[in-house]
RNA sequence: GGCCCUAUCGUCUAGCGGUCCAGGACACAGCCCUCUCAAGGCUGGGACGGGGGUUCGAGUCCCCCUAGGGUCACCA
C-alpha cells in the first residue's frame, strides 16, 4: 500500500446525542488500521438527515473521542485536503453524481408513494416473498420536475462478490439486493450513495465498519462499478453485544461513552478494554495502553467472533488503571466525576487517594469512600458503635481511653505508633485490639468500612478525631462504672 | 422466513496439524496476608456445540447439521 493509504471512518451522531462505544471501537481501529498500513484516517460527519441530527452530537461525538484519546487526520475542525467533512455541506457533489447515474441508466428515478410502496411490501409479506422494491418505476419515465426518489438499478440476476479484509470471500445474490433508494425527495443522499460518493472523493482506498454492513456492501460495490472507479478494501467488525448476544444495545448496556466518563471510567481503561474486544496482543498481556496497541495491531489478527461487552471486566481494567495511573492524571480524571474531589483542597486529595485509590473500581465512588475525611461528619448511631457482646458503659470507657492516646501529644500522627499504643489500650480493658478498632473505626469515620484506620487518623489529625471520639462517647450516654459489663445490647 | 456472518471455560481470549488429557484474564470458591474493606499472593472448579470426512495424527483443514447473531426502509 501507499504512504498516503486513507483510512476512514464515518460518524453518525444519533438522534439523541450520544456518542456510542461502537463508533469508538470502530475509532480505534481506524486508527490502528491507519497506523499499520501509513496514510490518513479521515472523520466524516453524517448530519444529513435533518429530522434526526442534533447540533449537540456533533460536538458530542468529537468531545468523547478526543477524550478517549482518538485522533484523527483529517475532519471539521483538523481540515485537510478533502473539506469540507460534513454532509450536509457536500450536497452538490452528491447531486451531480446521482444525475450522472440516472443519464448513464444506473439509476433511476421513482415517484411511488409511501402507501403503495407500503401496500406492496405487506402484499409481498402475505405472500411470504422477501419485501422488495417491484421495480414498478424502472421503466418508466418519471419528470425531474415531480417528487421523486432515485434508486439503483440492480442487475435482476447475477451477484456480486467481495473479500473482505478479515474472512473468505462473500458472495451475495443480486436478487437478494434491493433496488436501494440513493437520493431521498427531500434532496439529500442516503447513506449509501453518500459514502460510496465521499470515498471515492477523498482518495479513500481501506474503510473500515462494522459487520451489519456486509449485506449492504454490494450496493456500494453496484455503485463504484457504475460509476467506474476503484474499489476499496473492505473490513467488517465484529459487533459488539449485550450479555444476551444480541447487537449491544442502550437497553441492555450502557452504550454511551459519555456514561463511561461521567460514571467514573477512565479513558485509558475503555480504550484498553476495547483493545481487546476482537483482537489480542498475542501473548498474554491484558494492559496496554494505546500506543502499544497502535504498534503491536495486526489487520490479521482481529476476531471476526462478536465480542460480548463484559462490564464487570470493564470495572475490572478501570480499578487496575485508578492504581496505575499518577497522581495528577488520575485527580484531573477524578475531578470531572467527584463533587467532593472538585471541592476539597489539592494538597488534602493528594494525601487521601493512596488510601483510596485501591478500593475503587470506578471514579465515582471515590465520594462515599472518602466522605468522612471531609466537613460533613455525623456521628454514627449507638448501635453501630459497640462490638457485639460489649456494653455501651464498656465501649464508652475504652473509647475514652483511646482519645486520651489521641490527645496525648500535638505531634502529627505516627500511624504506627499510634496502632500499637491503643494495641496495648485494647489489651489494658481486656479487649481485642478487633474489637476497640471497630468500635474506634465507627466513631471515627461513621462508616463500617473505610480505608486503613490510623492513616486516616493521621490524614484528619488529631484535634478532628479527638472532637469525634467524643460526639461518639455522647452518643453513647455518660456510663458512672466504667470496663463490667452485664449483658450485650 | 430468504440471504449473509459466526462458533474454545459463564465472559474476553491464546491456539495458525503433533510440543493441548487445551494456556492466560475477568467472574466465582477456598486459603494466606490483615484494624474493616480492598489490593496482593496461592489453590480450585470450569471450554474445543454435534456428526461425518481428510490425515499416521484435528481445537486447528473440508462437508453437513445445530445454535447464535446480523440484514432485508425515502435510518445509518
Amino acid at each position: 500500500m501507499s504512504e498516503n493509504t486513507p483510512v476512514v471512518v464515518r460518524i453518525a451522531p444519533s438522534p439523541t446525542g450520544d456518542p456510542h462505544v461502537g463508533t469508538a471501537y470502530t475509532c480505534l481501529f481506524n486508527m490502528a488500521l491507519r497506523q499499520q498500513r501509513g496514510g490518513r484516517f479521515i472523520l466524516r460527519i453524517d448530519d444529513t438527515d435533518q429530522t434526526r441530527y442534533q447540533a449537540d452530537s456533533e460536538a458530542a461525538i468529537t468531545r468523547e473521542l478526543a477524550w478517549l484519546g482518538l485522533a484523527w487526520d483529517e475532519g471539521p475542525d483538523v481540515g485537510g485536503p478533502s473539506a469540507p467533512y460534513r454532509q450536509s455541506e457536500r450536497t452538490d457533489l452528491y447531486r451531480d453524481a446521482c444525475e450522472s447515474l440516472v443519464a448513464s441508466g444506473a439509476a433511476y428515478r421513482c415517484d411511488c408513494t409511501k402507501e403503495r410502496l407500503d401496500e406492496m411490501r405487506a402484499e409481498q409479506r402475505k405472500n411470504k416473498q422477501q419485501p422488495r422494491y417491484d421495480g414498478h418505476c424502472r421503466e418508466r419515465s418519471v419528470s425531474a420536475d415531480t417528487a421523486h426518489v432515485v434508486r439503483l438499478k440492480v442487475p435482476t440476476d447475477g451477484e456480486t462478490t467481495f473479500k473482505d479484509g478479515l474472512r473468505d470471500a462473500i458472495t451475495i445474490k443480486h436478487a437478494q439486493v434491493d433496488d436501494q433508494v440513493l437520493m431521498k425527495s427531500d434532496g439529500f443522499p442516503t447513506y449509501h450513495l453518500a459514502t460510496v460518493v465521499d470515498d471515492n472523493a477523498m482518495g479513500v482506498t481501506h474503510i473500515l465498519r462494522a459487520e451489519e454492513w456486509i449485506n449492504s456492501t454490494p450496493k456500494h460495490i453496484l455503485l463504484y462499478q457504475a460509476f467506474g472507479w476503484e474499489l476499496p478494501q473492505y473490513y467488517h467488525l465484529p459487533l459488539l453485544r449485550n450479555a444476551d448476544k444480541s447487537k449491544i444495545s442502550k437497553r441492555k448496556n450502557p452504550t454511551s461513552i459519555t456514561w463511561y466518563h461521567e460514571n467514573g471510567f477512565l479513558p485509558e481503561a475503555l480504550v484498553n478494554f476495547l483493545g481487546l474486544m476482537g483482537f489480542s496482543m498475542g501473548d498474554d498481556q491484558e494492559e496496554f495502553d494505546l500506543a502499544e496497541f497502535l504498534a503491536v495491531f495486526d489487520a490479521d489478527r482481529i476476531k471476526t467472533t462478536g465480542p460480548v461487552f463484559d462490564l464487570q471486566k470493564l470495572e475490572w481494567l478501570n480499578g487496575v488503571y485508578i492504581r496505575k495511573l499518577d497522581a495528577d492524571t488520575l485527580i484531573a480524571h477524578l475531578k470531572e466525576c467527584s463533587p467532593l474531589a472538585r471541592e476539597s483542597d489539592p494538597e488534602v486529595l493528594r494525601r487521601i487517594l493512596p488510601l483510596v485509590r485501591e478500593r475503587m473500581k470506578r471514579l465515582t465512588e471515590f465520594d462515599d469512600i472518602a466522605r468522612f475525611f471531609f466537613a460533613d461528619f455525623a456521628a454514627p448511631s449507638y448501635d453501630d458503635l459497640i462490638p457485639k457482646k460489649r456494653t455501651d458503659t464498656n465501649t464508652a470507657a475504652m473509647l475514652r481511653m483511646a482519645r486520651q492516646v489521641v490527645a496525648k501529644s500535638d505531634n502529627a500522627i505516627d500511624p504506627d505508633a499510634l496502632q500499637q499504643e491503643l494495641r496495648d489500650v485494647a489489651t489494658t480493658g481486656d479487649w481485642k485490639p478487633r474489637e476497640l478498632f471497630g468500635a474506634l473505626r465507627w466513631a471515627v469515620t461513621a462508616q463500617k468500612v473505610t480505608p486503613p484506620l490510623f492513616e486516616s487518623m493521621a490524614i484528619l489529625g488529631r484535634p478532628e478525631c479527638i472532637e469525634r471520639i467524643d460526639a461518639s462517647i455522647d452518643v453513647l450516654g455518660s456510663p458512672e462504672n466504667p470496663i463490667l459489663g452485664t449483658t450485650g445490647h
